[in-house]
DNA sequence: AGCATATACCTAAGATTATTATGTATATTA
DNA sequence: TAATATACATAATAATCTTAGGTATATGCT
């Protein structure tokens, strides 16, 4: 990414479009964001990759592979221990946000 | 902190409180954060005071020792370099916030 | 035909940054 | 007098991203 800020964001995000989306496959995930996030963040796959693992690892995200076009994807879903996690982490980040938002725009 | 979320914006809401209030000390930084954040906030000080000697280092801040109840202080504010280098950084954490939005309220 | 770009995956070395666990010292409150 | 608050600090470790590579197929341009 190009913001240091994005730093720990990176797995929550994809757990929360994984949860919209039903299942995803990395280079998807990533086009996903920069167009979600409207140009702001531009995941690196140097990042992306590893996290996906990290999480699978972990048991959050099931996965199988399709060929399409001649082109090899791997699927990622949320397993049911990843739609439990994902509740949790984005209730986290909402109040991330929140408390970011008193920070920047005490106006408000 | 608590939350890995926390990770990258360390730095921009120091520089931004020292911008507000002109001068300050780690221990106030820490519970300013705090309050402001309504308690979502906690910072260490194992992570604050290493950030401040970081970006005391970058040429971000100036510093002033005080005296005050028989305890040492050591103030903090903003060089010229680290007035500039705020602004930056606000408007970086805004489009951040924007972003990070945009993913988990899509609805809005 | 040849080259750049897009699609699609991957890993390794290094840097950055926070966490956890300490340590020092004084003042105040129970 | 023991605990809590104030006030600073550092070191070892862990987590996570960045940068820089690598492989392979498909498509569009010249």
């Amino acid at each position: 990414m190009n913001s240091k800020l994005f730093r720990g964001s990176l797995d929550t995000i994809v757990l929360k479009l994984l949860r919209d989306k039903g299942k995803m496959y990395g280079y998807q995930i990533a086009k996903e964001v920069k167009l979600i996030s409207e140009g702001r963040f531009s995941i690196t796959e140097g990042s992306l990759y590893p996290a996906l693992h990290k999480l699978e690892r972990k048991g959050y995200l099931d996965t199988e592979y399709e060929r399409v076009d001649n082109r090899q994807r791997k699927y990622y879903r949320l397993s049911p221990k990843g739609k439990k996690a994902v509740k949790e982490e984005i209730k986290e980040m909402k109040s991330f946000l929140t408390g970011l938002s008193l920070i920047v725009n005490p106006e408000n």
